[in-house]
DNA sequence: CAGTGGTCTAGACCACACC
DNA sequence: GTGTGGTCTAGACCACTGA
Protein backbone atom coordinates (compact mmCIF):
# COMPACT_ATOMS: atom_id res chain seq x y z
CA UNK A 1 0.00 0.00 0.00
CA UNK A 2 2.56 2.53 -1.11
CA UNK A 3 0.15 4.92 -2.57
CA UNK A 4 -0.23 8.07 -0.33
CA UNK A 5 -1.79 10.38 -2.71
CA UNK A 6 -4.64 9.81 -4.86
CA UNK A 7 -4.12 11.92 -8.04
CA UNK A 8 -7.81 12.02 -9.42
CA UNK A 9 -8.28 13.03 -12.67
CA UNK A 10 -11.43 11.67 -13.45
CA UNK A 11 -14.90 12.69 -12.19
CA UNK A 12 -14.77 9.64 -10.57
CA UNK A 13 -16.07 9.47 -6.84
CA UNK A 14 -13.55 9.43 -4.18
CA UNK A 15 -14.62 6.43 -2.70
CA UNK A 16 -14.64 4.59 -5.36
CA UNK A 17 -11.19 5.13 -6.21
CA UNK A 18 -10.05 4.57 -3.33
CA UNK A 19 -12.04 1.12 -3.05
CA UNK A 20 -10.27 0.34 -6.14
CA UNK A 21 -6.70 1.03 -4.60
CA UNK A 22 -7.23 -0.65 -1.31
CA UNK A 23 -8.61 -3.45 -2.88
CA UNK A 24 -5.39 -3.91 -4.93
CA UNK A 25 -3.45 -3.32 -2.10
CA UNK A 26 -5.79 -6.01 -0.61
CA UNK A 27 -4.94 -8.71 -3.46
CA UNK A 28 -1.37 -7.99 -3.46
CA UNK A 29 0.26 -6.60 -0.22
CA UNK A 30 -2.08 -8.41 2.78
CA UNK A 31 -3.03 -11.78 3.63
CA UNK A 32 -6.03 -13.12 5.27
CA UNK A 33 -6.26 -12.24 9.15
CA UNK A 34 -3.96 -9.59 8.61
CA UNK A 35 -4.94 -5.87 10.32
CA UNK A 36 -5.01 -2.96 8.42
CA UNK A 37 -4.40 0.51 9.74
CA UNK A 38 -7.08 2.30 11.34
CA UNK A 39 -9.25 4.25 9.76
CA UNK A 40 -7.99 7.99 11.20
CA UNK A 41 -4.55 6.77 10.09
CA UNK A 42 -5.71 4.83 6.50
CA UNK A 43 -7.69 8.47 5.98
CA UNK A 44 -4.67 10.62 6.22
CA UNK A 45 -2.64 8.41 4.68
CA UNK A 46 -4.96 8.88 1.14
CA UNK A 47 -5.89 12.62 1.74
CA UNK A 48 -9.49 12.56 2.61
CA UNK A 49 -12.07 12.51 5.58
CA UNK A 50 -12.52 9.60 7.58
CA UNK A 51 -16.18 9.54 6.17
CA UNK A 52 -14.93 9.33 2.90
CA UNK A 53 -12.94 6.46 3.53
CA UNK A 54 -15.35 4.28 5.23
CA UNK A 55 -17.14 4.28 1.93
CA UNK A 56 -14.77 2.48 0.39
CA UNK A 57 -14.85 0.63 3.30
CA UNK A 58 -18.16 -0.19 3.68
CA UNK A 59 -18.22 -1.79 0.28
CA UNK A 60 -15.52 -3.96 0.46
CA UNK A 61 -17.00 -5.44 3.61
CA UNK A 62 -20.44 -6.04 2.02
CA UNK A 63 -17.88 -7.97 -0.75
CA UNK A 64 -16.80 -10.02 1.82
CA UNK A 65 -13.37 -8.78 1.44
CA UNK A 66 -12.64 -7.51 4.79
CA UNK A 67 -13.99 -8.03 8.40
CA UNK A 68 -14.97 -4.80 11.10
CA UNK A 69 -14.77 -5.17 14.40
CA UNK A 70 -15.64 -2.33 16.73
CA UNK A 71 -12.93 -2.03 19.25
CA UNK A 72 -10.81 -4.11 17.65
CA UNK A 73 -9.77 -3.21 14.00
CA UNK A 74 -10.26 -3.73 10.36
CA UNK A 75 -9.01 -7.46 8.93
CA UNK A 76 -8.95 -9.05 5.41
CA UNK A 77 -11.41 -11.59 5.40
CA UNK A 78 -10.88 -15.18 4.25
CA UNK A 79 -12.53 -16.24 1.51
CA UNK A 80 -17.03 -16.99 1.06
CA UNK A 81 -17.65 -20.12 3.16
CA UNK A 82 -19.80 -21.91 0.63
CA UNK A 83 -23.09 -23.40 2.37
CA UNK A 84 -25.29 -25.92 0.63
CA UNK A 85 -28.46 -25.09 0.33
CA UNK A 86 -29.84 -27.58 -2.54
CA UNK A 87 -33.45 -27.96 -2.75
CA UNK A 88 -33.97 -32.10 -1.71
CA UNK A 89 -37.08 -33.34 -2.39
CA UNK A 90 -37.12 -36.41 -0.39
CA UNK A 91 -35.96 -35.04 3.03
CA UNK A 92 -36.99 -32.72 6.35
CA UNK A 93 -35.02 -30.41 8.40
CA UNK A 94 -33.42 -32.28 10.91
CA UNK A 95 -32.98 -35.47 9.14
CA UNK A 96 -29.45 -37.11 8.17
CA UNK A 97 -26.27 -34.66 7.27
CA UNK A 98 -28.51 -32.03 8.54
CA UNK A 99 -25.91 -29.09 10.22
CA UNK A 100 -28.41 -26.99 11.46
CA UNK A 101 -28.86 -27.37 15.65
CA UNK A 102 -32.22 -26.79 17.42
CA UNK A 103 -31.85 -24.02 19.78
CA UNK A 104 -35.39 -23.02 20.96
CA UNK A 105 -38.91 -24.19 19.71
CA UNK A 106 -42.12 -22.49 21.17
CA UNK A 107 -45.79 -21.97 19.71
CA UNK A 108 -46.38 -18.47 18.31
CA UNK A 109 -47.85 -16.30 15.54
CA UNK A 110 -45.99 -16.25 12.40
CA UNK A 111 -45.40 -13.06 10.39
CA UNK A 112 -48.13 -12.28 7.86
CA UNK A 113 -45.61 -13.27 5.08
CA UNK A 114 -45.05 -16.51 6.50
CA UNK A 115 -49.03 -16.93 6.82
CA UNK A 116 -49.61 -16.57 3.31
CA UNK A 117 -47.07 -19.01 2.60
CA UNK A 118 -48.52 -21.69 4.84
CA UNK A 119 -51.85 -20.37 3.57
CA UNK A 120 -53.38 -20.85 7.29
CA UNK A 121 -55.38 -17.38 8.65
CA UNK A 122 -53.50 -14.66 10.32
CA UNK A 123 -52.55 -14.75 13.67
CA UNK A 124 -53.13 -18.42 14.17
CA UNK A 125 -50.59 -19.94 16.13
CA UNK A 126 -47.71 -22.58 15.06
CA UNK A 127 -45.14 -24.19 16.20
CA UNK A 128 -41.78 -21.93 15.30
CA UNK A 129 -38.16 -24.13 15.92
CA UNK A 130 -35.44 -21.59 15.95
CA UNK A 131 -32.07 -23.15 14.61
CA UNK A 132 -28.50 -22.18 13.97
CA UNK A 133 -26.13 -23.17 11.54
CA UNK A 134 -22.21 -23.01 12.57
CA UNK A 135 -19.47 -23.34 10.22
CA UNK A 136 -15.82 -22.92 10.41
CA UNK A 137 -16.52 -21.74 14.08
CA UNK A 138 -18.54 -19.32 13.28
CA UNK A 139 -22.36 -18.73 13.25
CA UNK A 140 -23.42 -18.33 9.71
CA UNK A 141 -27.00 -18.92 9.45
CA UNK A 142 -30.19 -18.58 11.44
CA UNK A 143 -33.59 -19.97 11.09
CA UNK A 144 -36.97 -19.26 12.25
CA UNK A 145 -39.23 -23.03 10.68
CA UNK A 146 -42.75 -22.57 11.29
CA UNK A 147 -44.55 -25.55 11.52
CA UNK A 148 -48.61 -25.69 11.52
CA UNK A 149 -49.55 -28.23 14.19
CA UNK A 150 -52.38 -28.92 12.53
CA UNK A 151 -50.59 -30.22 9.79
CA UNK A 152 -48.52 -32.88 12.03
CA UNK A 153 -49.44 -36.50 12.84
CA UNK A 154 -49.81 -36.24 16.54
CA UNK A 155 -46.90 -36.20 19.28
CA UNK A 156 -46.14 -39.55 20.79
CA UNK A 157 -46.40 -38.40 24.22
CA UNK A 158 -46.80 -35.23 26.57
CA UNK A 159 -43.78 -33.33 24.89
CA UNK A 160 -41.35 -30.52 26.30
CA UNK A 161 -43.65 -27.16 27.01
CA UNK A 162 -40.46 -24.84 25.27
CA UNK A 163 -36.87 -25.14 24.07
CA UNK A 164 -34.92 -27.80 22.03
CA UNK A 165 -36.36 -30.38 23.51
CA UNK A 166 -39.94 -29.20 22.41
CA UNK A 167 -38.60 -28.74 18.89
CA UNK A 168 -36.60 -32.08 18.38
CA UNK A 169 -40.67 -33.33 19.30
CA UNK A 170 -41.98 -30.87 16.02
CA UNK A 171 -39.25 -32.65 13.75
CA UNK A 172 -39.81 -36.03 14.70
CA UNK A 173 -43.33 -35.66 13.86
CA UNK A 174 -42.87 -33.80 10.75
CA UNK A 175 -40.26 -36.41 9.53
CA UNK A 176 -43.45 -39.02 9.80
CA UNK A 177 -45.02 -37.23 6.75
CA UNK A 178 -43.65 -38.20 2.82
CA UNK A 179 -41.79 -35.46 1.52
CA UNK A 180 -43.76 -33.93 -1.23
CA UNK A 181 -41.29 -31.08 -2.44
CA UNK A 182 -39.54 -27.39 -1.62
CA UNK A 183 -39.56 -24.24 -3.28
CA UNK A 184 -37.42 -21.75 -1.98
CA UNK A 185 -36.51 -17.86 -2.78
CA UNK A 186 -33.37 -15.97 -1.89
CA UNK A 187 -33.38 -12.52 -1.10
CA UNK A 188 -31.09 -9.51 0.13
CA UNK A 189 -32.30 -8.04 3.86
CA UNK A 190 -30.79 -6.71 6.84
CA UNK A 191 -30.66 -8.31 9.79
CA UNK A 192 -32.63 -7.67 12.72
CA UNK A 193 -31.28 -6.86 16.34
CA UNK A 194 -31.64 -10.45 17.24
CA UNK A 195 -30.24 -11.63 14.56
CA UNK A 196 -27.73 -9.57 14.47
CA UNK A 197 -26.35 -10.49 17.77
CA UNK A 198 -26.75 -14.15 17.30
CA UNK A 199 -24.45 -13.56 13.64
CA UNK A 200 -21.94 -11.22 15.81
CA UNK A 201 -22.82 -8.96 13.52
CA UNK A 202 -24.51 -5.29 13.71
CA UNK A 203 -28.26 -4.53 13.43
CA UNK A 204 -28.72 -3.97 10.11
CA UNK A 205 -25.74 -5.76 8.32
CA UNK A 206 -26.68 -7.46 4.98
CA UNK A 207 -27.81 -10.96 5.03
CA UNK A 208 -29.07 -13.38 2.69
CA UNK A 209 -32.97 -14.31 3.63
CA UNK A 210 -33.79 -17.70 2.18
CA UNK A 211 -37.28 -18.57 2.52
CA UNK A 212 -38.27 -22.29 1.63
CA UNK A 213 -41.75 -24.00 1.60
CA UNK A 214 -42.08 -27.85 2.25
CA UNK A 215 -44.99 -29.64 1.13
CA UNK A 216 -46.37 -32.49 1.60
CA UNK A 217 -49.16 -34.45 -0.46
CA UNK A 218 -49.47 -31.29 -2.00
CA UNK A 219 -50.89 -28.80 0.88
CA UNK A 220 -47.75 -26.55 2.55
CA UNK A 221 -46.84 -28.12 5.65
CA UNK A 222 -43.78 -25.83 6.88
CA UNK A 223 -42.25 -22.63 6.08
CA UNK A 224 -38.13 -21.68 6.58
CA UNK A 225 -36.98 -18.33 6.86
CA UNK A 226 -33.19 -18.75 7.02
CA UNK A 227 -31.01 -15.35 7.40
CA UNK A 228 -26.77 -16.27 6.50
CA UNK A 229 -24.61 -13.66 7.20
CA UNK A 230 -23.93 -12.23 3.57
CA UNK A 231 -20.25 -11.15 4.37
CA UNK A 232 -19.04 -14.81 4.61
CA UNK A 233 -21.27 -16.70 3.45
CA UNK A 234 -21.90 -18.17 -0.34
CA UNK A 235 -24.67 -20.36 -1.06
CA UNK A 236 -24.55 -23.54 -3.37
CA UNK A 237 -27.01 -24.83 -5.29
CA UNK A 238 -25.61 -28.36 -6.29
CA UNK A 239 -26.73 -30.65 -8.81
CA UNK A 240 -29.26 -33.20 -7.00
CA UNK A 241 -27.74 -36.52 -6.21
CA UNK A 242 -27.60 -39.45 -8.41
CA UNK A 243 -29.21 -41.85 -5.71
CA UNK A 244 -32.91 -40.54 -5.34
CA UNK A 245 -33.21 -40.80 -1.74
CA UNK A 246 -31.50 -41.66 0.97
CA UNK A 247 -33.45 -40.68 3.88
CA UNK A 248 -36.24 -42.57 4.38
CA UNK B 1 -45.60 10.34 8.73
CA UNK B 2 -47.33 12.55 11.51
CA UNK B 3 -44.05 11.92 13.39
CA UNK B 4 -41.79 15.28 13.49
CA UNK B 5 -39.55 14.91 16.31
CA UNK B 6 -38.09 11.59 17.87
CA UNK B 7 -38.00 11.03 21.24
CA UNK B 8 -35.25 8.46 21.98
CA UNK B 9 -34.68 6.59 25.05
CA UNK B 10 -33.27 3.59 24.50
CA UNK B 11 -29.12 3.91 23.74
CA UNK B 12 -30.37 2.71 20.04
CA UNK B 13 -28.77 4.51 17.19
CA UNK B 14 -30.88 7.04 15.70
CA UNK B 15 -30.89 5.86 12.08
CA UNK B 16 -32.03 2.91 13.42
CA UNK B 17 -34.89 4.17 15.41
CA UNK B 18 -35.57 6.49 12.04
CA UNK B 19 -35.53 3.24 9.73
CA UNK B 20 -38.20 2.08 11.82
CA UNK B 21 -40.37 4.86 11.94
CA UNK B 22 -39.83 5.38 8.27
CA UNK B 23 -41.02 1.64 7.29
CA UNK B 24 -43.91 1.94 9.60
CA UNK B 25 -45.10 5.42 7.79
CA UNK B 26 -44.40 3.21 4.19
CA UNK B 27 -46.94 0.52 5.96
CA UNK B 28 -49.67 2.53 6.39
CA UNK B 29 -49.42 5.96 4.83
CA UNK B 30 -47.60 5.46 1.23
CA UNK B 31 -48.23 3.63 -1.81
CA UNK B 32 -46.44 1.83 -4.65
CA UNK B 33 -44.87 4.41 -6.74
CA UNK B 34 -45.46 7.38 -4.52
CA UNK B 35 -43.07 9.68 -3.71
CA UNK B 36 -41.56 11.03 -0.45
CA UNK B 37 -40.29 14.24 1.26
CA UNK B 38 -36.53 15.16 -0.29
CA UNK B 39 -34.01 14.41 1.71
CA UNK B 40 -33.52 17.66 3.27
CA UNK B 41 -36.79 17.71 3.87
CA UNK B 42 -37.51 14.85 5.93
CA UNK B 43 -33.71 15.22 8.35
CA UNK B 44 -35.39 18.75 9.41
CA UNK B 45 -38.90 17.16 9.99
CA UNK B 46 -37.21 14.29 12.30
CA UNK B 47 -34.84 16.79 13.64
CA UNK B 48 -31.64 14.96 12.35
CA UNK B 49 -28.63 15.76 9.83
CA UNK B 50 -29.15 14.65 6.84
CA UNK B 51 -26.12 12.28 6.12
CA UNK B 52 -28.01 10.43 9.48
CA UNK B 53 -31.12 10.03 7.48
CA UNK B 54 -29.85 8.95 4.50
CA UNK B 55 -28.41 5.69 7.16
CA UNK B 56 -31.90 5.05 7.33
CA UNK B 57 -32.65 5.74 3.81
CA UNK B 58 -30.01 3.64 2.35
CA UNK B 59 -30.89 0.61 4.29
CA UNK B 60 -35.01 1.17 2.85
CA UNK B 61 -33.27 0.64 -0.23
CA UNK B 62 -31.03 -2.44 0.21
CA UNK B 63 -34.46 -4.23 1.76
CA UNK B 64 -36.00 -2.86 -1.93
CA UNK B 65 -38.44 -0.70 -0.33
CA UNK B 66 -37.32 2.61 -1.55
CA UNK B 67 -36.24 3.86 -4.50
CA UNK B 68 -34.20 6.45 -5.13
CA UNK B 69 -33.07 8.39 -8.32
CA UNK B 70 -30.81 11.33 -8.69
CA UNK B 71 -32.28 14.40 -10.22
CA UNK B 72 -35.65 12.90 -9.31
CA UNK B 73 -36.43 11.99 -6.33
CA UNK B 74 -37.15 8.88 -3.92
CA UNK B 75 -40.25 7.02 -4.49
CA UNK B 76 -41.88 3.87 -2.98
CA UNK B 77 -40.56 0.68 -4.36
CA UNK B 78 -42.71 -2.12 -5.74
CA UNK B 79 -42.58 -5.90 -4.21
CA UNK B 80 -39.54 -7.85 -5.59
CA UNK B 81 -40.08 -9.13 -9.13
CA UNK B 82 -39.32 -13.21 -8.83
CA UNK B 83 -36.91 -14.70 -11.04
CA UNK B 84 -36.78 -18.28 -11.95
CA UNK B 85 -32.99 -19.18 -10.96
CA UNK B 86 -33.58 -23.37 -10.63
CA UNK B 87 -30.53 -25.24 -11.93
CA UNK B 88 -32.18 -27.29 -15.17
CA UNK B 89 -30.51 -30.41 -15.49
CA UNK B 90 -31.70 -30.67 -18.98
CA UNK B 91 -31.16 -27.51 -20.83
CA UNK B 92 -28.41 -25.30 -21.80
CA UNK B 93 -28.82 -21.34 -21.78
CA UNK B 94 -30.55 -19.97 -24.86
CA UNK B 95 -32.94 -23.29 -24.67
CA UNK B 96 -37.11 -23.17 -24.73
CA UNK B 97 -38.37 -20.89 -22.22
CA UNK B 98 -35.35 -18.55 -21.97
CA UNK B 99 -36.11 -15.53 -20.98
CA UNK B 100 -32.32 -14.24 -21.73
CA UNK B 101 -31.34 -11.92 -24.65
CA UNK B 102 -28.01 -12.07 -25.85
CA UNK B 103 -26.24 -8.96 -26.85
CA UNK B 104 -22.75 -9.63 -27.96
CA UNK B 105 -20.10 -11.68 -28.38
CA UNK B 106 -16.49 -11.91 -28.56
CA UNK B 107 -13.20 -13.99 -27.59
CA UNK B 108 -11.95 -12.77 -24.86
CA UNK B 109 -9.55 -14.18 -21.76
CA UNK B 110 -12.26 -15.01 -18.69
CA UNK B 111 -11.52 -13.86 -15.08
CA UNK B 112 -9.33 -16.00 -13.23
CA UNK B 113 -11.81 -17.48 -11.21
CA UNK B 114 -13.73 -18.45 -14.14
CA UNK B 115 -11.01 -19.90 -15.50
CA UNK B 116 -10.79 -22.23 -12.65
CA UNK B 117 -14.42 -23.13 -12.71
CA UNK B 118 -14.06 -23.60 -16.09
CA UNK B 119 -10.85 -25.78 -15.57
CA UNK B 120 -9.33 -23.96 -18.58
CA UNK B 121 -5.31 -22.42 -18.04
CA UNK B 122 -5.71 -18.62 -16.90
CA UNK B 123 -5.67 -15.88 -20.09
CA UNK B 124 -6.88 -19.09 -22.85
CA UNK B 125 -9.22 -16.41 -24.46
CA UNK B 126 -12.89 -18.09 -24.48
CA UNK B 127 -16.33 -16.97 -25.96
CA UNK B 128 -17.86 -14.70 -23.59
CA UNK B 129 -21.70 -14.50 -24.81
CA UNK B 130 -23.57 -11.41 -22.75
CA UNK B 131 -26.64 -11.40 -22.24
CA UNK B 132 -29.54 -9.33 -20.17
CA UNK B 133 -32.83 -10.34 -18.47
CA UNK B 134 -35.90 -7.92 -18.37
CA UNK B 135 -38.77 -8.30 -16.09
CA UNK B 136 -41.61 -5.87 -15.94
CA UNK B 137 -40.26 -3.21 -17.97
CA UNK B 138 -36.79 -3.33 -16.55
CA UNK B 139 -33.66 -4.89 -16.86
CA UNK B 140 -33.18 -6.91 -14.26
CA UNK B 141 -30.12 -8.75 -14.42
CA UNK B 142 -26.74 -8.93 -17.14
CA UNK B 143 -24.83 -11.94 -17.60
CA UNK B 144 -21.17 -12.84 -18.71
CA UNK B 145 -21.34 -16.36 -20.25
CA UNK B 146 -17.91 -17.94 -20.58
CA UNK B 147 -17.68 -20.92 -23.10
CA UNK B 148 -14.29 -22.43 -24.00
CA UNK B 149 -14.39 -23.41 -27.86
CA UNK B 150 -12.47 -26.15 -27.66
CA UNK B 151 -15.37 -27.54 -25.72
CA UNK B 152 -18.11 -27.30 -28.63
CA UNK B 153 -18.84 -28.94 -31.96
CA UNK B 154 -17.88 -27.68 -34.62
CA UNK B 155 -19.38 -24.08 -35.79
CA UNK B 156 -21.73 -25.40 -39.47
CA UNK B 157 -20.34 -21.76 -40.99
CA UNK B 158 -17.98 -19.08 -40.70
CA UNK B 159 -20.05 -17.70 -38.17
CA UNK B 160 -19.84 -13.23 -37.24
CA UNK B 161 -16.56 -11.96 -35.75
CA UNK B 162 -18.90 -10.52 -32.96
CA UNK B 163 -22.23 -9.17 -31.86
CA UNK B 164 -25.15 -10.94 -31.28
CA UNK B 165 -25.52 -12.70 -34.16
CA UNK B 166 -21.65 -15.14 -32.71
CA UNK B 167 -23.33 -15.49 -29.45
CA UNK B 168 -26.85 -17.44 -31.09
CA UNK B 169 -23.85 -19.44 -32.89
CA UNK B 170 -21.73 -20.02 -29.91
CA UNK B 171 -25.23 -21.31 -27.82
CA UNK B 172 -26.70 -23.42 -30.99
CA UNK B 173 -23.25 -25.45 -30.84
CA UNK B 174 -23.27 -25.95 -27.19
CA UNK B 175 -26.69 -27.07 -27.69
CA UNK B 176 -26.18 -29.67 -29.94
CA UNK B 177 -24.26 -30.99 -26.61
CA UNK B 178 -25.54 -33.74 -23.84
CA UNK B 179 -26.48 -31.72 -21.25
CA UNK B 180 -24.59 -33.03 -17.96
CA UNK B 181 -25.68 -31.23 -15.12
CA UNK B 182 -25.58 -27.80 -13.45
CA UNK B 183 -24.34 -26.36 -10.47
CA UNK B 184 -24.84 -23.05 -9.08
CA UNK B 185 -24.29 -20.38 -6.12
CA UNK B 186 -25.43 -16.92 -5.10
CA UNK B 187 -23.46 -14.43 -3.22
CA UNK B 188 -23.53 -10.55 -2.70
CA UNK B 189 -21.57 -8.43 -4.91
CA UNK B 190 -21.54 -4.50 -5.63
CA UNK B 191 -22.47 -3.31 -9.47
CA UNK B 192 -19.37 -2.33 -11.31
CA UNK B 193 -18.90 0.60 -13.38
CA UNK B 194 -20.55 -1.20 -16.31
CA UNK B 195 -22.90 -2.99 -14.71
CA UNK B 196 -24.29 -0.31 -12.87
CA UNK B 197 -25.02 1.00 -16.69
CA UNK B 198 -26.70 -1.64 -17.77
CA UNK B 199 -29.04 -2.12 -14.54
CA UNK B 200 -29.62 1.87 -14.26
CA UNK B 201 -28.20 2.04 -10.60
CA UNK B 202 -25.12 3.48 -9.30
CA UNK B 203 -21.95 1.43 -9.19
CA UNK B 204 -21.25 0.04 -6.02
CA UNK B 205 -25.00 -0.59 -5.84
CA UNK B 206 -25.75 -4.12 -4.33
CA UNK B 207 -26.16 -7.19 -7.02
CA UNK B 208 -27.02 -10.95 -6.59
CA UNK B 209 -24.36 -12.90 -7.93
CA UNK B 210 -25.16 -16.68 -9.48
CA UNK B 211 -22.28 -18.40 -10.82
CA UNK B 212 -23.34 -21.05 -12.84
CA UNK B 213 -20.99 -24.33 -14.18
CA UNK B 214 -22.31 -26.53 -16.55
CA UNK B 215 -21.03 -29.54 -17.40
CA UNK B 216 -21.40 -32.58 -19.97
CA UNK B 217 -19.52 -35.59 -19.98
CA UNK B 218 -18.63 -34.92 -16.70
CA UNK B 219 -16.42 -32.01 -17.71
CA UNK B 220 -17.11 -28.32 -17.28
CA UNK B 221 -18.50 -27.17 -20.43
CA UNK B 222 -19.28 -23.35 -19.82
CA UNK B 223 -19.91 -21.03 -16.92
CA UNK B 224 -21.96 -18.15 -16.21
CA UNK B 225 -22.00 -15.20 -14.03
CA UNK B 226 -25.30 -13.30 -13.88
CA UNK B 227 -25.42 -9.97 -11.53
CA UNK B 228 -29.36 -9.78 -10.63
CA UNK B 229 -30.48 -5.82 -8.92
CA UNK B 230 -30.50 -6.86 -5.49
CA UNK B 231 -33.16 -4.37 -4.62
CA UNK B 232 -35.68 -5.22 -7.14
CA UNK B 233 -35.32 -9.15 -7.21
CA UNK B 234 -35.74 -12.30 -5.38
CA UNK B 235 -34.07 -15.26 -6.83
CA UNK B 236 -36.77 -18.32 -6.58
CA UNK B 237 -35.65 -21.92 -6.74
CA UNK B 238 -39.33 -24.26 -7.74
CA UNK B 239 -38.92 -27.65 -7.44
CA UNK B 240 -37.68 -29.82 -10.00
CA UNK B 241 -40.70 -30.83 -12.71
CA UNK B 242 -42.58 -34.10 -11.59
CA UNK B 243 -41.72 -35.66 -15.26
CA UNK B 244 -38.09 -36.82 -14.85
CA UNK B 245 -37.22 -35.13 -17.93
CA UNK B 246 -38.44 -33.47 -21.03
CA UNK B 247 -36.37 -31.93 -23.13
CA UNK B 248 -33.91 -34.97 -24.79
C1' DC C 1 -6.78 3.04 30.55
C1' DA C 2 -5.90 3.91 25.33
C1' DG C 3 -7.32 2.61 20.81
C1' DT C 4 -10.72 0.97 17.70
C1' DG C 5 -14.83 1.30 14.78
C1' DG C 6 -19.80 3.38 14.97
C1' DT C 7 -22.63 7.49 15.09
C1' DC C 8 -23.68 12.24 14.26
C1' DT C 9 -23.45 17.13 12.92
C1' DA C 10 -23.74 21.31 9.83
C1' DG C 11 -22.39 22.70 6.53
C1' DA C 12 -20.58 22.69 1.17
C1' DC C 13 -20.44 21.54 -3.62
C1' DC C 14 -21.38 18.33 -7.61
C1' DA C 15 -24.08 15.56 -11.15
C1' DC C 16 -28.24 14.90 -12.99
C1' DA C 17 -33.33 15.35 -14.48
C1' DC C 18 -36.79 18.17 -15.79
C1' DC C 19 -38.89 22.42 -17.18
C1' DG D 1 -32.89 27.80 -14.45
C1' DT D 2 -34.66 24.87 -9.96
C1' DG D 3 -34.71 20.83 -7.29
C1' DT D 4 -33.20 16.29 -6.51
C1' DG D 5 -30.01 12.77 -4.65
C1' DG D 6 -24.68 11.87 -4.46
C1' DT D 7 -20.26 13.20 -2.57
C1' DC D 8 -17.21 15.28 0.71
C1' DT D 9 -15.28 17.70 4.75
C1' DA D 10 -13.56 18.42 9.57
C1' DG D 11 -14.63 17.99 13.25
C1' DA D 12 -17.13 15.66 17.74
C1' DC D 13 -18.68 12.13 20.85
C1' DC D 14 -20.11 7.25 21.91
C1' DA D 15 -19.65 2.07 22.54
C1' DC D 16 -16.81 -1.44 22.68
C1' DT D 17 -12.37 -4.28 23.24
C1' DG D 18 -8.44 -5.58 25.43
C1' DA D 19 -4.32 -4.57 28.08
Amino acid sequence: MGTTQLDQQQPEPKHRHLKTVLTAALDTEFSVGQALPNERELAARFGVARATLRQALDQLELEGRLQRRRGVGTTVAPPRVGVDVSPRHHTWPGGPGDAWVTTDCAPAAPPAAVARLLEVPARTPVEVVRRSLVAQGQTVAEEHLYVPPAALPPADGPGAPHGAERGHGVLRRLRRLEPGGQDRAVELGSATAEQARLLDRLPGSPVLVVTTRYLAAGRPVAAAVATYRADTCRLTFGDEPAHPSGAD
